[in-house]
DNA sequence: ATGTCC
Protein backbone atom coordinates (compact mmCIF):
# COMPACT_ATOMS: atom_id res chain seq x y z
CA UNK A 1 0.00 0.00 0.00
CA UNK A 2 1.09 3.31 -1.23
CA UNK A 3 1.13 5.66 1.98
CA UNK A 4 2.12 8.97 1.86
CA UNK A 5 3.37 10.72 4.60
CA UNK A 6 1.67 14.28 5.25
CA UNK A 7 3.51 14.67 8.70
CA UNK A 8 4.47 12.64 11.51
CA UNK A 9 1.48 10.39 12.76
CA UNK A 10 -0.48 10.87 9.65
CA UNK A 11 -0.22 8.86 6.26
CA UNK A 12 -2.75 9.39 2.92
CA UNK A 13 -3.72 7.14 0.92
CA UNK A 14 -4.26 8.61 -2.37
CA UNK A 15 -7.73 8.08 -4.26
CA UNK A 16 -7.56 5.26 -7.04
CA UNK A 17 -10.02 2.44 -7.94
CA UNK A 18 -13.20 3.59 -7.10
CA UNK A 19 -12.31 5.63 -4.20
CA UNK A 20 -14.55 8.73 -3.36
CA UNK A 21 -11.92 10.02 -1.23
CA UNK A 22 -8.74 9.87 0.03
CA UNK A 23 -7.46 7.23 2.67
CA UNK A 24 -6.11 9.15 5.79
CA UNK A 25 -4.00 6.82 8.60
CA UNK A 26 -3.20 8.48 11.62
CA UNK A 27 0.04 6.17 13.24
CA UNK A 28 3.36 5.47 13.20
CA UNK A 29 5.01 3.14 10.53
CA UNK A 30 6.05 1.15 13.38
CA UNK A 31 2.43 0.71 14.79
CA UNK A 32 1.28 -0.46 10.76
CA UNK A 33 3.41 -3.14 10.44
CA UNK A 34 1.33 -5.87 9.40
CA UNK A 35 -1.63 -3.67 8.39
CA UNK A 36 -1.43 -4.59 4.93
CA UNK A 37 -5.64 -6.11 5.33
CA UNK A 38 -6.54 -3.18 7.34
CA UNK A 39 -5.09 -0.56 4.90
CA UNK A 40 -7.15 -2.10 2.47
CA UNK A 41 -10.35 -2.37 3.98
CA UNK A 42 -9.29 1.68 4.72
CA UNK A 43 -9.77 1.82 0.82
CA UNK A 44 -12.93 -0.22 0.70
CA UNK A 45 -14.66 2.12 2.94
CA UNK A 46 -13.38 4.97 0.55
CA UNK A 47 -15.69 4.04 -2.30
CA UNK A 48 -18.69 4.12 -0.09
CA UNK A 49 -22.11 6.10 -1.83
CA UNK A 50 -21.84 9.90 -0.12
CA UNK A 51 -18.51 9.47 2.41
CA UNK A 52 -17.18 13.05 2.87
CA UNK A 53 -13.45 14.34 4.05
CA UNK A 54 -11.90 10.75 4.07
CA UNK A 55 -12.00 7.53 5.09
CA UNK A 56 -9.81 7.46 8.59
CA UNK A 57 -7.59 4.85 10.77
CA UNK A 58 -7.02 5.38 13.94
CA UNK A 59 -3.49 4.32 15.24
CA UNK A 60 -5.15 0.92 16.72
CA UNK A 61 -6.40 0.29 13.41
CA UNK A 62 -6.36 -3.34 12.77
CA UNK A 63 -8.50 -5.43 10.37
CA UNK A 64 -12.37 -6.05 11.05
CA UNK A 65 -15.44 -7.22 9.59
CA UNK A 66 -15.83 -5.09 6.19
CA UNK A 67 -14.52 -1.76 7.82
CA UNK A 68 -11.24 -1.58 9.74
CA UNK A 69 -11.52 -1.72 14.11
CA UNK A 70 -10.10 1.85 14.45
CA UNK A 71 -11.99 3.39 11.60
CA UNK A 72 -13.97 6.27 10.64
CA UNK A 73 -16.10 7.17 7.91
CA UNK A 74 -18.87 9.77 8.03
CA UNK A 75 -21.43 9.79 4.74
CA UNK A 76 -23.60 12.96 3.90
CA UNK A 77 -26.97 12.18 4.87
CA UNK A 78 -28.59 14.68 2.62
CA UNK A 79 -26.36 14.12 -0.19
CA UNK A 80 -27.39 9.80 -0.32
CA UNK A 81 -24.81 8.88 1.98
CA UNK A 82 -24.96 4.88 2.93
CA UNK A 83 -25.19 3.64 7.07
CA UNK A 84 -23.61 0.24 7.36
CA UNK A 85 -23.78 -1.85 10.04
CA UNK A 86 -19.91 -3.13 9.53
CA UNK A 87 -19.36 0.19 10.16
CA UNK A 88 -20.31 0.38 13.34
CA UNK A 89 -19.32 -3.46 14.30
CA UNK A 90 -20.98 -6.59 15.78
CA UNK A 91 -20.82 -5.23 19.41
CA UNK A 92 -23.15 -2.44 18.91
CA UNK A 93 -22.22 0.77 21.68
CA UNK A 94 -19.10 -1.53 23.04
CA UNK A 95 -17.69 1.05 25.33
CA UNK A 96 -16.23 2.07 28.82
CA UNK A 97 -17.08 3.73 32.04
CA UNK A 98 -14.74 5.25 34.54
CA UNK A 99 -15.54 5.62 38.30
CA UNK A 100 -13.65 7.09 40.64
CA UNK A 101 -13.01 5.99 44.17
CA UNK A 102 -12.88 9.03 46.99
CA UNK A 103 -9.65 7.07 48.41
CA UNK A 104 -6.24 6.42 47.17
CA UNK A 105 -4.05 3.57 46.77
CA UNK A 106 -2.50 2.90 49.89
CA UNK A 107 -6.22 3.51 51.91
CA UNK A 108 -7.50 1.03 50.23
CA UNK A 109 -4.80 -1.91 49.61
CA UNK A 110 -5.49 -3.42 52.83
CA UNK A 111 -9.09 -4.48 51.54
CA UNK A 112 -8.15 -5.30 47.80
CA UNK A 113 -8.45 -8.40 48.11
CA UNK A 114 -11.79 -8.91 49.57
CA UNK A 115 -12.88 -6.32 46.80
CA UNK A 116 -11.32 -8.13 44.03
CA UNK A 117 -13.82 -11.02 45.44
CA UNK A 118 -16.39 -9.22 46.17
CA UNK A 119 -16.52 -7.60 42.40
CA UNK A 120 -15.82 -11.09 41.10
CA UNK A 121 -18.96 -12.78 43.24
CA UNK A 122 -20.91 -9.80 41.77
CA UNK A 123 -19.86 -9.81 37.79
CA UNK A 124 -21.64 -11.62 35.50
CA UNK A 125 -19.85 -12.61 32.61
CA UNK A 126 -18.29 -14.68 29.99
CA UNK A 127 -20.84 -16.05 26.88
CA UNK A 128 -24.58 -16.65 27.69
CA UNK A 129 -26.97 -15.91 29.71
CA UNK A 130 -27.02 -14.15 33.59
CA UNK A 131 -26.89 -10.20 34.43
CA UNK A 132 -27.25 -8.56 37.52
CA UNK A 133 -31.06 -6.87 36.55
CA UNK A 134 -33.67 -9.05 36.16
CA UNK A 135 -36.68 -7.06 34.23
CA UNK A 136 -40.02 -7.94 34.84
CA UNK A 137 -40.88 -8.87 31.24
CA UNK A 138 -40.72 -7.51 27.42
CA UNK A 139 -42.30 -4.11 28.61
CA UNK A 140 -39.44 -3.58 30.83
CA UNK A 141 -36.85 -4.20 28.13
CA UNK A 142 -38.58 -2.02 25.86
CA UNK A 143 -37.97 0.77 28.42
CA UNK A 144 -34.04 -0.67 28.63
CA UNK A 145 -33.97 0.05 25.00
CA UNK A 146 -35.28 3.15 24.55
CA UNK A 147 -34.24 4.88 28.19
CA UNK A 148 -30.80 2.86 28.28
CA UNK A 149 -29.08 4.41 31.48
CA UNK A 150 -31.90 6.75 31.89
CA UNK A 151 -34.33 4.53 32.70
CA UNK A 152 -31.89 2.40 35.44
CA UNK A 153 -31.49 5.39 36.80
CA UNK A 154 -35.46 6.21 36.76
CA UNK A 155 -35.81 2.73 38.61
CA UNK A 156 -33.17 3.61 41.39
CA UNK A 157 -29.54 1.95 39.81
CA UNK A 158 -27.58 4.80 40.43
CA UNK A 159 -27.81 8.81 40.92
CA UNK A 160 -29.43 11.46 38.79
CA UNK A 161 -25.64 13.17 38.11
CA UNK A 162 -24.58 9.65 36.81
CA UNK A 163 -26.22 10.83 33.70
CA UNK A 164 -24.20 14.32 33.05
CA UNK A 165 -21.28 12.02 32.97
CA UNK A 166 -23.05 10.02 30.38
CA UNK A 167 -22.78 10.59 26.18
CA UNK A 168 -26.04 11.24 25.48
CA UNK A 169 -27.20 12.07 28.51
CA UNK A 170 -27.36 8.06 29.01
CA UNK A 171 -29.88 7.85 26.43
CA UNK A 172 -29.90 8.52 22.29
CA UNK A 173 -32.39 9.72 20.74
CA UNK A 174 -33.66 7.45 17.79
CA UNK A 175 -34.23 4.56 19.63
CA UNK A 176 -37.05 2.66 18.15
CA UNK A 177 -37.60 -0.53 20.29
CA UNK A 178 -40.37 -1.79 17.97
CA UNK A 179 -37.61 -2.30 15.52
CA UNK A 180 -35.39 -5.25 17.52
CA UNK A 181 -37.26 -8.44 16.29
CA UNK A 182 -38.18 -11.39 19.30
CA UNK A 183 -34.85 -13.14 19.09
CA UNK A 184 -32.72 -9.75 19.53
CA UNK A 185 -35.52 -9.24 22.40
CA UNK A 186 -34.85 -12.78 23.98
CA UNK A 187 -31.17 -12.62 23.65
CA UNK A 188 -30.88 -9.67 25.53
CA UNK A 189 -33.66 -9.89 28.41
CA UNK A 190 -31.43 -12.06 30.99
CA UNK A 191 -28.20 -9.96 30.03
CA UNK A 192 -28.71 -6.72 31.51
CA UNK A 193 -25.67 -6.13 33.98
CA UNK A 194 -23.31 -8.82 32.18
CA UNK A 195 -19.61 -8.05 31.25
CA UNK A 196 -19.59 -10.62 28.18
CA UNK A 197 -16.47 -12.29 27.55
CA UNK A 198 -13.25 -11.23 25.13
CA UNK A 199 -11.15 -8.03 25.57
CA UNK A 200 -14.13 -7.24 28.40
CA UNK A 201 -13.01 -6.48 31.25
CA UNK A 202 -14.30 -4.92 35.07
CA UNK A 203 -10.65 -3.42 36.33
CA UNK A 204 -9.99 -1.62 39.27
CA UNK A 205 -6.95 0.35 38.89
CA UNK A 206 -4.43 3.46 40.14
CA UNK A 207 -3.73 6.87 39.04
CA UNK A 208 -0.53 6.48 38.19
CA UNK A 209 0.49 9.30 36.28
CA UNK A 210 -1.25 13.00 35.61
CA UNK A 211 -0.46 14.73 32.30
CA UNK A 212 -2.71 18.00 33.36
CA UNK A 213 -3.78 18.51 36.30
CA UNK A 214 -6.19 20.96 35.77
CA UNK A 215 -8.23 18.79 33.43
CA UNK A 216 -7.71 15.96 35.79
CA UNK A 217 -9.04 17.51 38.64
CA UNK A 218 -12.37 18.85 36.26
CA UNK A 219 -12.67 14.92 35.38
CA UNK A 220 -12.59 14.03 39.14
CA UNK A 221 -8.96 12.58 39.06
CA UNK A 222 -6.08 12.72 40.84
CA UNK A 223 -2.77 10.64 41.11
CA UNK A 224 -3.01 8.15 43.52
CA UNK A 225 -6.68 7.85 43.54
CA UNK A 226 -8.23 4.46 42.92
CA UNK A 227 -10.89 4.36 39.90
CA UNK A 228 -12.84 1.43 37.91
CA UNK A 229 -13.14 1.07 34.65
CA UNK A 230 -15.92 -0.93 32.99
CA UNK A 231 -15.20 -2.14 29.30
CA UNK A 232 -18.44 -3.71 27.65
CA UNK A 233 -21.19 -3.78 24.87
CA UNK A 234 -24.77 -5.18 24.33
CA UNK A 235 -23.93 -8.35 24.38
CA UNK A 236 -26.14 -11.09 22.26
CA UNK A 237 -28.71 -8.00 21.62
CA UNK A 238 -26.23 -6.38 19.68
CA UNK A 239 -24.86 -8.79 17.77
CA UNK A 240 -28.32 -9.94 16.67
CA UNK A 241 -29.13 -6.57 15.35
CA UNK A 242 -26.21 -6.38 13.64
CA UNK A 243 -26.42 -9.61 11.67
CA UNK A 244 -29.63 -9.25 10.90
CA UNK A 245 -29.59 -6.01 9.12
CA UNK A 246 -26.46 -7.19 7.26
CA UNK A 247 -28.19 -9.49 6.23
CA UNK A 248 -31.16 -7.51 5.06
CA UNK A 249 -29.25 -5.03 3.30
CA UNK A 250 -26.76 -7.46 1.50
CA UNK A 251 -30.31 -8.23 -0.06
CA UNK A 252 -31.42 -4.57 -0.78
CA UNK A 253 -28.14 -2.90 -1.93
CA UNK A 254 -29.11 -3.70 -5.66
CA UNK A 255 -32.35 -2.00 -5.58
CA UNK A 256 -30.30 1.22 -4.46
CA UNK A 257 -27.97 0.97 -7.27
CA UNK A 258 -24.97 0.37 -4.61
CA UNK A 259 -21.80 -1.55 -5.49
CA UNK A 260 -19.01 -2.26 -2.93
CA UNK A 261 -15.94 -4.73 -3.08
CA UNK A 262 -16.71 -6.23 -0.14
CA UNK A 263 -19.98 -8.02 0.43
CA UNK A 264 -19.26 -7.55 4.36
CA UNK A 265 -19.72 -3.55 3.86
CA UNK A 266 -23.29 -4.22 3.03
CA UNK A 267 -24.99 -0.98 3.05
CA UNK A 268 -28.28 1.21 2.03
CA UNK A 269 -28.75 4.91 2.25
CA UNK A 270 -29.69 6.57 5.65
CA UNK A 271 -33.00 7.97 4.05
CA UNK A 272 -34.55 4.58 3.13
CA UNK A 273 -36.48 2.24 5.02
CA UNK A 274 -33.69 0.13 5.33
CA UNK A 275 -31.28 2.22 6.77
CA UNK A 276 -33.90 3.88 9.23
CA UNK A 277 -34.75 0.68 10.39
CA UNK A 278 -31.21 -0.57 11.33
CA UNK A 279 -30.47 2.93 12.95
CA UNK A 280 -33.93 2.63 15.11
CA UNK A 281 -33.01 -0.79 16.27
CA UNK A 282 -28.94 0.68 16.57
CA UNK A 283 -29.90 3.38 18.67
CA UNK A 284 -32.02 0.81 20.87
CA UNK A 285 -29.05 -1.48 21.19
CA UNK A 286 -26.63 1.30 21.99
CA UNK A 287 -29.30 2.19 25.59
CA UNK A 288 -29.09 -1.27 25.64
CA UNK A 289 -25.18 -1.25 25.91
CA UNK A 290 -25.28 2.21 28.41
CA UNK A 291 -27.91 0.51 30.81
CA UNK A 292 -25.47 -2.50 31.02
CA UNK A 293 -22.59 -0.26 32.21
CA UNK A 294 -25.07 1.20 34.55
CA UNK A 295 -25.86 -2.16 35.99
CA UNK A 296 -22.43 -2.83 36.38
CA UNK A 297 -21.17 0.06 37.99
CA UNK A 298 -23.75 0.22 40.48
CA UNK A 299 -22.82 -3.29 41.62
CA UNK A 300 -19.78 -2.15 41.81
CA UNK A 301 -20.45 0.96 43.87
CA UNK A 302 -22.50 -1.90 46.42
CA UNK A 303 -19.49 -4.25 46.73
CA UNK A 304 -16.84 -1.06 47.20
CA UNK A 305 -19.22 0.42 49.82
CA UNK A 306 -19.65 -2.44 51.51
CA UNK A 307 -16.12 -3.53 51.83
CA UNK A 308 -14.38 -0.21 51.99
CA UNK A 309 -17.42 2.36 52.81
CA UNK A 310 -15.53 4.45 49.86
CA UNK A 311 -18.21 6.00 47.14
CA UNK A 312 -17.55 5.50 43.36
CA UNK A 313 -18.19 8.91 41.09
CA UNK A 314 -18.87 8.55 37.46
CA UNK A 315 -16.04 10.40 35.32
CA UNK A 316 -17.39 9.77 32.42
CA UNK A 317 -19.24 6.86 30.10
CA UNK A 318 -18.78 6.76 26.36
CA UNK A 319 -18.87 4.15 23.23
CA UNK A 320 -16.57 3.07 20.83
CA UNK A 321 -18.73 1.71 18.61
CA UNK A 322 -21.36 3.40 16.42
CA UNK A 323 -22.61 5.44 13.94
CA UNK A 324 -24.05 8.88 15.01
CA UNK A 325 -26.09 11.61 13.45
CA UNK A 326 -23.74 14.57 14.03
CA UNK A 327 -23.37 18.22 12.02
CA UNK A 328 -20.03 18.96 10.68
CA UNK A 329 -18.40 21.44 8.15
CA UNK A 330 -17.67 19.87 5.20
CA UNK A 331 -15.88 22.04 2.57
CA UNK A 332 -17.12 25.04 4.68
CA UNK A 333 -20.66 24.24 4.94
CA UNK A 334 -22.78 22.73 7.67
CA UNK A 335 -23.57 19.34 6.68
CA UNK A 336 -25.53 16.74 8.04
CA UNK A 337 -23.28 13.21 8.58
CA UNK A 338 -24.01 10.09 9.76
CA UNK A 339 -20.35 9.02 11.34
CA UNK A 340 -19.26 5.81 11.64
CA UNK A 341 -16.85 5.15 14.29
CA UNK A 342 -16.28 1.83 15.05
CA UNK A 343 -13.27 1.09 17.32
CA UNK A 344 -13.04 4.43 17.44
CA UNK A 345 -13.75 6.57 20.34
CA UNK A 346 -15.81 10.50 19.87
CA UNK A 347 -13.51 13.40 21.50
CA UNK A 348 -15.36 16.57 21.48
CA UNK A 349 -12.78 19.35 21.59
CA UNK A 350 -13.00 22.40 24.89
CA UNK A 351 -16.12 24.75 23.83
CA UNK A 352 -18.22 21.66 21.88
CA UNK A 353 -21.88 22.64 22.81
CA UNK A 354 -22.64 18.82 23.71
CA UNK A 355 -20.64 18.80 26.51
CA UNK A 356 -22.35 19.19 29.86
CA UNK A 357 -21.64 22.54 31.37
CA UNK A 358 -18.91 21.27 33.59
CA UNK A 359 -16.64 19.83 30.94
CA UNK A 360 -17.23 22.15 28.39
CA UNK A 361 -13.65 24.30 29.29
CA UNK A 362 -11.55 21.38 28.88
CA UNK A 363 -13.16 19.02 26.52
CA UNK A 364 -14.72 15.79 26.79
CA UNK A 365 -13.17 12.50 28.35
CA UNK A 366 -11.86 10.00 26.33
CA UNK A 367 -12.15 6.85 28.23
CA UNK A 368 -9.10 4.37 26.44
CA UNK A 369 -8.84 0.77 28.17
CA UNK A 370 -5.84 -1.17 27.72
CA UNK A 371 -5.23 -4.59 27.55
CA UNK A 372 -5.93 -6.89 30.41
CA UNK A 373 -2.50 -6.05 32.64
CA UNK A 374 -1.17 -3.06 30.89
CA UNK A 375 -2.16 0.74 31.64
CA UNK A 376 -5.34 2.71 30.25
CA UNK A 377 -5.39 6.30 29.67
CA UNK A 378 -7.97 9.02 29.99
CA UNK A 379 -7.75 11.50 27.59
CA UNK A 380 -9.68 14.40 26.37
CA UNK A 381 -10.50 16.13 22.95
CA UNK A 382 -8.67 18.55 21.02
CA UNK A 383 -9.63 21.58 18.59
CA UNK A 384 -8.86 20.83 14.69
CA UNK A 385 -8.53 17.07 15.49
CA UNK A 386 -9.28 16.20 11.75
CA UNK A 387 -11.16 12.86 11.94
CA UNK A 388 -14.77 14.40 12.85
CA UNK A 389 -13.68 14.54 16.58
CA UNK A 390 -12.73 11.09 17.06
CA UNK A 391 -9.47 9.53 18.74
CA UNK A 392 -8.15 5.69 19.23
CA UNK A 393 -10.27 3.66 21.41
CA UNK A 394 -7.32 1.27 22.71
CA UNK A 395 -4.38 -1.48 21.82
CA UNK A 396 -5.69 -3.04 18.75
CA UNK A 397 -5.13 -7.51 18.84
CA UNK A 398 -1.90 -8.36 16.62
CA UNK A 399 -2.82 -12.17 17.64
CA UNK A 400 -5.59 -14.18 17.01
CA UNK A 401 -7.00 -15.71 20.01
CA UNK A 402 -6.16 -19.18 18.68
CA UNK A 403 -2.40 -17.73 18.77
CA UNK A 404 -2.71 -16.10 21.77
CA UNK A 405 -3.65 -19.68 23.98
CA UNK A 406 -1.07 -21.39 22.03
CA UNK A 407 1.60 -18.46 23.12
CA UNK A 408 0.88 -19.14 27.10
CA UNK A 409 -1.06 -21.00 29.50
CA UNK A 410 -3.96 -19.15 31.93
CA UNK A 411 -2.87 -20.39 34.64
CA UNK A 412 1.11 -19.20 34.22
CA UNK A 413 -0.63 -16.31 33.17
CA UNK A 414 -2.50 -15.28 36.05
CA UNK A 415 0.89 -16.43 38.33
CA UNK A 416 2.50 -13.83 35.57
CA UNK A 417 -0.04 -10.99 36.61
CA UNK A 418 -0.06 -11.60 40.38
CA UNK A 419 3.43 -11.61 40.82
CA UNK A 420 3.24 -7.99 39.49
CA UNK A 421 0.94 -7.06 41.81
CA UNK A 422 -2.25 -7.73 39.70
CA UNK A 423 -5.11 -9.67 41.21
CA UNK A 424 -6.81 -11.66 38.34
CA UNK A 425 -10.63 -12.93 39.12
CA UNK A 426 -10.70 -15.24 35.48
CA UNK A 427 -14.00 -17.23 34.46
CA UNK A 428 -11.84 -19.49 32.39
CA UNK A 429 -8.37 -20.28 31.86
CA UNK A 430 -8.70 -20.40 28.33
CA UNK A 431 -10.78 -16.64 27.90
CA UNK A 432 -7.76 -15.49 30.23
CA UNK A 433 -4.82 -16.99 27.64
CA UNK A 434 -6.40 -15.39 25.00
CA UNK A 435 -6.11 -12.08 26.01
CA UNK A 436 -2.75 -12.30 27.02
CA UNK A 437 -0.96 -8.55 26.81
CA UNK A 438 1.20 -9.89 24.25
CA UNK A 439 -1.38 -11.02 21.62
CA UNK A 440 -2.56 -6.94 21.61
CA UNK A 441 -0.09 -3.81 20.43
CA UNK A 442 1.30 -1.22 23.41
CA UNK A 443 -1.53 1.13 24.44
CA UNK A 444 1.14 3.64 25.10
CA UNK A 445 2.51 3.69 21.76
CA UNK A 446 -1.25 3.63 20.13
CA UNK A 447 -1.95 6.98 22.76
CA UNK A 448 1.44 8.09 21.80
CA UNK A 449 0.55 8.15 18.39
CA UNK A 450 -2.82 9.86 19.00
CA UNK A 451 -1.76 12.71 20.44
CA UNK A 452 1.23 12.77 18.12
CA UNK A 453 -1.38 13.34 15.38
CA UNK A 454 -3.16 16.01 16.87
CA UNK A 455 -6.41 13.71 17.52
CA UNK A 456 -6.23 13.97 21.44
CA UNK A 457 -4.16 15.18 24.36
CA UNK A 458 -3.30 12.69 27.85
CA UNK A 459 -5.23 13.25 30.72
CA UNK A 460 -3.75 10.65 33.17
CA UNK A 461 -2.76 7.18 33.33
CA UNK A 462 -3.92 4.23 35.22
CA UNK A 463 -2.57 0.90 35.68
CA UNK A 464 -4.51 -1.87 36.74
CA UNK A 465 -4.62 -3.08 40.59
CA UNK A 466 -7.14 -6.15 39.84
CA UNK A 467 -9.16 -7.28 37.00
CA UNK A 468 -12.18 -9.45 36.52
CA UNK A 469 -12.07 -11.53 32.99
CA UNK A 470 -14.84 -13.01 30.93
C1' DA B 1 -17.57 -9.23 19.84
C1' DT B 2 -21.10 -13.56 19.68
C1' DG B 3 -26.03 -19.05 22.83
C1' DT B 4 -17.66 -18.60 18.69
C1' DC B 5 -22.79 -22.51 12.91
C1' DC B 6 -29.46 -21.94 11.78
Amino acid sequence: MELVEERPYRFRIDPRRGMRVPGVVFASRELLRDAEKSLEQVVNVATLPGIVGASYAMPDVHWGYGFPIGGVAATDIDAGGVVSPGGVGFDISCGVRLLAADRDRQALEPALPALMDGLGRVTPRGAGPGGVWRLSGHRELERVLEGGSRYAVEQGHGEERDLRRCEDGGAVTGADAGRVNERARERGIGQVGSLGSGNHFLEVQQVMEVYDEPVAAAFGLAAGQVCVMIHCGSRGLGHQICSDHVRAMDRAMARYGIDVPDRQLACVPVDSPEGRAYLGAMAAAANYGRANRQLLAEAARRVFRRETGSRLTLVYDVSHNLAKTETHRVNGEARRLCVHRKGATRAFPPGHPDLPEDLRGVGQPVLIPGTMGTASYVLTGVSGGGAFHSTCHGAGRVMSRHQAARAVGGKELRARLEADGIAVRPLSWRGLAEETPEAYKDVDAVVEASEGAGLCRKVARLVPLGVVKG
